[in-house]
DNA sequence: GTATATTTTTAGGTTAACCTAAAAACGGGG
DNA sequence: CCCCGTTTTTAGGTTAACCTAAAAATATAC
């Protein structure tokens, strides 16, 4: 079921900033955002407020910047949009490539659906664009698929799997020490063994091997990878 | 030269408004163009005072809404965008009337100097668009000729030559005169002569000929046609 | 462990583009 | 000439999207 949201102009482009920075960087920080759009970081926290109450942006106080499932479909949608209408603008009309860049910014906005398809069609039937590309994907999208990694708690993560950090929760001592065992916001980890009382559990980051409690495991949030 | 002012997606609507309305009906009233865009009338009045203060359209308290040559020129530029961006739409990639006039109102403000050329050269090339369109007019704008006529006063209008009134300056009684003999606004006159001081003026207006003092003739705004 | 730098958030503006309601001006009919 | 409906203008809002400056939280460096 495709629901429509209605997003202003703005908030379409902090999302696709969003979307990008996590494709590129594996997150998206307000500053970044901010450098991306020109704009004051202030406006993107704003921004960011307006999301997270739409649903498409789970966002806490200083917390990091995560795409909810229904952000990160739209977001999807508004990437690709964007990026049939530059390959249609360089490809077909052989526009250049920083003008065309520049002018599906803008035009994203304001393509209707029957455009967009007859956009696609187009780039397809004259080779600019293999079917299993972005913009057929979102045919596809219909089906719901778990696109966005859960936010969960590193004792949670099975044996064996690879985590990235988005937060230490804990203050004070505690984080202190976390944080100097290399355990950053970002930093891979991979669970290479739990005791049989799931306490202590076997880490590896940064190439060093770590053991960590239970209940420290459990103030650091990640997302599996 | 080119000027390039950098008006807004609001004013450019409103600009492309009163163009199209002056085409259609001669003339552009507040209440029209409020209601070509679903805006308040109000509104539009505000937008006409930024527009006024840039030269673009010549307008004065509850005076008629008249496009400057600079305005002129602006204007056509963005309806020639439009149209061009309809036609691209609507002729090659098939969208539907409908929605292509749509997208082409939100796209025109986005797109590029060099992307509308690209898109016009495709048109030419694919004969969809014959050369002596209004997109190759303007590449021949940079000529500056004269596109809108002057408002003046009924009274320095040339034997022979037709006008339109715009508007009957006076009040009172000599303004209800001058209305009852069927100078309204909108009205086209012609003048068939004058007397060798120039008093009285001898003009056909509606099917009748009337014959005016100088000096009522010099209360009545008009527009050459 | 504390100082310093960076990032994020808050507080408090500004501007453009809209709005409603009411006042002022206009235009046509008796 | 005066009245009345329509049009235009003014007055006084609201909202979204930006801003700067400063406070608060976080991260890093010594």
């Amino acid at each position: 079921m495709e629901v429509k949201l209605n997003l202003s102009e703005s908030l379409e482009d902090y999302l696709e900033a969003i979307f990008d920075l996590i494709k590129e960087n594996g997150s998206a920080r307000v500053t970044d955002i901010a450098n991306r759009l020109h704009i004051a970081a202030s406006s993107v926290n704003q921004g960011l407020k307006k999301l997270n109450q739409e649903g498409l942006v789970s966002q806490e106080k200083y917390g990091p910047i995560e795409l909810t499932n229904a952000g990160y479909r739209a977001a999807e949608k508004i990437r690709c949009k964007h990026q049939i209408i530059y390959l249609f603008l360089n490809r077909t009309l052989g526009v250049s490539e920083k003008k065309a860049d520049n002018d599906a910014c803008g035009i994203e906005h304001a393509l209707s659906e029957e455009s967009f398809e007859k956009m696609v069609d187009y780039l397809i039937k004259n080779n600019y664009l293999a079917e299993q590309n972005c913009a057929f994907k979102l045919k596809e999208n219909k089906e719901e698929k778990k696109m966005t990694a859960e936010q969960i708690m590193l004792d949670k993560i099975s044996v064996g799997s690879k985590a990235k950090i988005l937060k230490v929760q804990s203050k004070g001592r505690l984080k202190r020490k976390l944080m100097d065992m290399g355990l950053n916001r970002g930093a891979l980890v991979e669970v290479k063994g739990k005791a049989p009382m799931g306490d202590p559990i076997e880490i590896r980051v940064r190439g060093y091997s770590l053991s960590l409690r239970q209940n420290e495991a459990a103030e650091i949030l990640v997302k599996e990878v």
